[in-house]
DNA sequence: GCCAACGTTGGC
DNA sequence: GCCAACGTTGGC
């Protein structure tokens, strides 16, 4: 099990949006990247991740789970770009805002501060727990214990 | 709205 | 294959 957090605007699909899509889970369509294809080729399905707003709120507000490995992006005509299913797992009560993980030493390693442009990331274990309880989530749930 | 950081493109 | 120019992202 690894651990993963997917960026996105909120104004063009936000965790509310993602959390009608239910369990069926929904294409995270749209990457363009080369880093970011490589990580989602590396999820499994039962991965977790976190759900981050960027430009406005600019925090974790959503745990979510990996329901479909990379297949090619439905979006996509050149057969470059790839993508996998999340659906919404849990609310993060409290959301974790970029400011506290900066000011939080432990996460100072966390890809979300050193390479902010990056929409997909992976998270360390440790990081994932501290940011869940940072955020008022059940730790077990949300780690999918 | 600005701009730094980064990734991609294209001319050589 | 290098690197300057350009476009995009995202924090501020």
């Amino acid at each position: 099990m690894r651990y993963w957090l997917f960026k996105s605007e909120p104004f063009k699909w936000s965790f509310e949006q993602q959390k009608e899509k239910g369990e069926a889970g929904q294409e995270w369509d749209g990457v363009r990247n080369y880093q970011a294809r490589n990580f989602m080729r590396e999820m499994k399905v039962g991965d977790r991740g976190f759900f981050y707003h960027s430009n406005e709120g600019k925090e974790v507000v959503g745990i979510v789970e990996v329901v479909a490995e990379a297949h090619p992006d439905s979006k996509d005509n050149s057969g470059k770009w790839e993508c996998v299913d999340i659906k919404a797992v849990m609310d993060v009560p409290n959301p974790v805002s970029l400011d506290q993980v900066k000011d939080e030493p432990r996460l100072k390693d966390m890809v979300l501060v050193n390479n902010s442009r990056l929409s997909v990331q992976p998270v360390e274990e440790a990081e994932f727990k501290l940011v869940c309880e940072m955020g008022g989530v059940d730790t077990k749930k949300a780690m999918g214990g």
